[in-house]
DNA sequence: ATATAGTATTCTGTATTCAGAATTCGATCA
DNA sequence: TGATCGAATTCTGAATACAGAATACTATAT
């Protein structure tokens, strides 16, 4: 089924012309769709648990989720085993779910993986777009010791985000995306956590100019391991203040 | 709660030691719980993806699975929700789900992410788990090279998966082994298709060979290296046979 | 007083039903 | 003959309903 769109048809219908072609950013704004109620209750459960009212070892009650965002239980339930399957909320055999906890083990792992993805991301980067990075990426590295100037929490988290995000989408490859944003709902968790009561890491704007001088100059390995070094060492400043107060996970009831 | 269980009780009630103790084998095998429907749903749409039976380009409705299957929609759309988000069905808008195309592109970019997760899988391996690997690797390969004797294709995949699997237990990071089954699915898939009609490639073994022997050895830059290089080198090979023969993704009925 | 057995409640997984949106087919008009 | 409008069908997303399993509570007996 080939839709035969051209010249005047094209008139009558524009919006066709969109479906099956994601790339083109031109064609009319397609009448921004409301995104699924499970998508809607995903985010909401997500930024229950990024800002800390779910916490880990709260068990979670389809019923009660349902009830508190006025839909039925058959969206949250499937959003419930979407996150189950990206490991934020973990399997209490008899109990249904828990949120994940917070084990300093597991971050660790987490951020082993998100080396390395991001490794492939800035040497992809590099490789492939390194004029793209070289013009627009400074304006992300301002932001981001602006953000440090102000000082609140959401700001920096945001900033680090957008930077990286940024990177990702230098890579020409969407599958970095995807996978890693997983990974930034348990960062955001965590950096939360962190940055609420410490002072913050001042040299990480610093980092992440050199990480992107090595995409501008083209230089993959170097920015390959930059990216790496980097992730690691944010990793190993996490733990070792996340590490101090970890409780065992407790289940516990929701409020 | 915990169970005050010993001595003559356990005889009454030993299946709740089992509960939250996963990683002891040694206690009664636990009454083989079926999966969930929508896991067996999963598996079985996976299967006839990565056999071919649901060719690229299918469309999925909800009702004819869940009719084929012997279940309600209801389990049946859960697991189309998770494979959407792995990226193995895909929205086509207005038209619901379809089979996603094995495009080149897409097979290049799964790949890179494979490589250096693969490439985190064995340096951890050889960092943590030399001696296990030189003591149970080698019966991996042994396997690997009887299957190229006998030339069956699934035998072939079984135990390049398993021997993958082997390094990623060996990794003890838990998170790589459950990011990569998604990628499995596509291996299977590309590589039926490649394997039931060209030449097998003999000397995987001898690679995996050296990969073990870097493993073993405790090299872990060495064992990461020839993880990368491996899968890059795969990746090429199976491109270069897919891509001849690629259709453009078109939508079509299902049988 | 403690432990055990039985009962009631709660929660999850699955099925069924309902409503809305999109496509497809058919009829009418130029 | 071709295009356009309208109706019917089909499919999905969401809500409701139902059954089974597990936990928590309570009463009883030692």
């Amino acid at each position: 089924m080939i839709w035969s769109v051209s010249g005047e048809r094209a008139m009558q219908a524009p919006l066709h012309d969109c479906f099956f072609n994601d790339k083109d950013d031109r064609c009319m704004k397609m009448l921004s769709i409301q995104p699924n109620l499970v998508e809607q209750v995903l985010e909401a459960i997500l930024v229950e648990i990024a800002t800390g009212k779910l916490t880990p070892g709260t068990r979670i009650i389809q019923e009660q989720l349902a009830a508190a965002l006025g839909v039925s239980r058959q969206p949250v339930q499937q959003a419930l085993l979407l996150l189950r399957n990206q490991g934020l909320l973990r399997d209490a055999p008899g109990r249904g779910l828990i949120v994940a906890p917070l084990d300093p083990a597991y971050i660790n792992q987490m951020y082993e993986v998100r080396a390395v993805l991001e490794g492939l991301a800035f040497r992809k980067a590099a490789e492939l777009n390194a004029r793209v990075a070289a013009a627009k990426g400074p304006a992300y590295i301002d932001k981001g010791r602006e953000a440090v100037k102000t000082g609140k929490v959401r700001d920096l988290i945001n900033a680090d985000k957008a930077f990286h995000q940024f990177v990702y989408a230098l890579s020409d490859n969407p599958l970095i995306s995807p996978t890693m944003d997983t990974y930034w709902t348990y960062t955001q968790r965590v950096m939360g956590e962190v940055l609420m009561r410490n002072e913050k890491p001042r040299d990480v704007w610093d980092h992440h100019e050199v990480m992107l001088q090595a995409i501008a100059s083209g230089n993959a390995d170097e920015a390959e391991a930059q990216a790496r070094q980097h992730i690691m060492t944010t990793a190993a400043f996490i733990i070792e203040r996340i590490g101090a107060d970890f409780k065992e996970p407790q289940i516990s009831e929701a409020g």
